[in-house]
DNA sequence: ACGGTATTGGTCAGCATTAGTCAATAACGG
DNA sequence: CCGTTATTGACTAATGCTGACCAATACCGT
């Protein structure tokens, strides 16, 4: 019952896992939309639903004669590149959605561990509901302060 | 008597206790409101008021074709006459100092490690900053604010 | 060189399918 | 009787997948 598209990301993270050390791997659209009886846009989706800069990754592509794709996996060597890159995909304002979103794939990413996770979510949780029902403070401005925090405890993480 | 939320919420528990190290559990929506003939956003009220952080719960979900939802469950051997007393020792309302010293106590029995003590004083810290240069809550009140999310936050660490 | 053609990937809009939200209403419990 | 909790349904949002159409590049014949 697992989706085509789930189907074809394990394909891929296959593809990585099977060389060690490699950072990239390189796909034929056509050939692979063959291996699994589908649309070649149908790679494109999973490409761009799954193969994300939010998920750790970048993708090139060429067309034409000798066209390929390649996926490149983000590799950061300084903690404070890591720090930047999720300061970043945080941004000035997050919603809820957003937010459990990034902690479902840095926990993924083992940058997190489940109680990590649960007391991130507990204390947005928390921030949300003072601020929308203890203190009458407006969506946007709610979704800012979670970003706030949300960026505090990530950093302070990065740094123990 | 036994309404249907606590009919959904034990038929879910037993799911979980089905295999016993199962930390997870799959549904559809659509198929569990129609073994209780109900409308499917019953299920998002016994989610909500159920299956919540604060009880040691993550719910995880995703829309459209081949749509879930998952509930995680962290589950922990913190006993449960612990937490009562780390209830106990919080209590209505909490100092920033004696949170820093509960939570420094707490680590050195090894109820959390470093990297939780450093997300929960981050949560209290911020809410007491935005408490008190945001919206001019007064030092009680900010006070019982910090008891309160303290508690949640180590609640959901103790919660089965 | 030039230009046509084959080859390769990209975009987008639309349909089907699934879950979420919200506010009104009912039922419950003290 | 009142406040809280539970239930419903209409409306909204997100996801998966396809197919028609667009864009870029290499190769080959002249």
């Amino acid at each position: 019952m697992a989706s085509l598209t789930r189907v074809i990301e394990k394909y891929i993270n296959n593809l990585f896992s099977e060389v060690e050390e490699e950072q990239s791997v390189s796909l034929r659209r056509k050939e692979l939309a063959e291996i699994f009886g589908c649309v070649p846009s149908q790679i494109n989706y999973v490409l761009r639903s799954r193969f994300t800069p939010e998920r750790g990754y970048l993708v090139e592509s060429q067309r034409g004669g000798h066209g390929y794709i390649r996926i490149l996996r983000i590799c950061y060597d300084m903690p404070q590149d890591r720090i930047n890159h999720i300061d970043e995909l945080i941004g000035d304002t997050i919603t809820d959605q957003e937010a459990r979103r990034l902690l479902a794939t840095l926990q993924e990413r083992e940058m997190i561990d489940s109680r990590e996770r649960i007391l991130i979510e507990v204390a947005l949780r928390h921030a949300e509901e003072l601020g929308s029902s203890e203190f009458d403070v407006s969506p946007y401005r709610r979704s800012a302060i979670s970003a706030e925090l949300l960026k505090r405890m990530m950093r302070s993480l990065a740094l123990a």
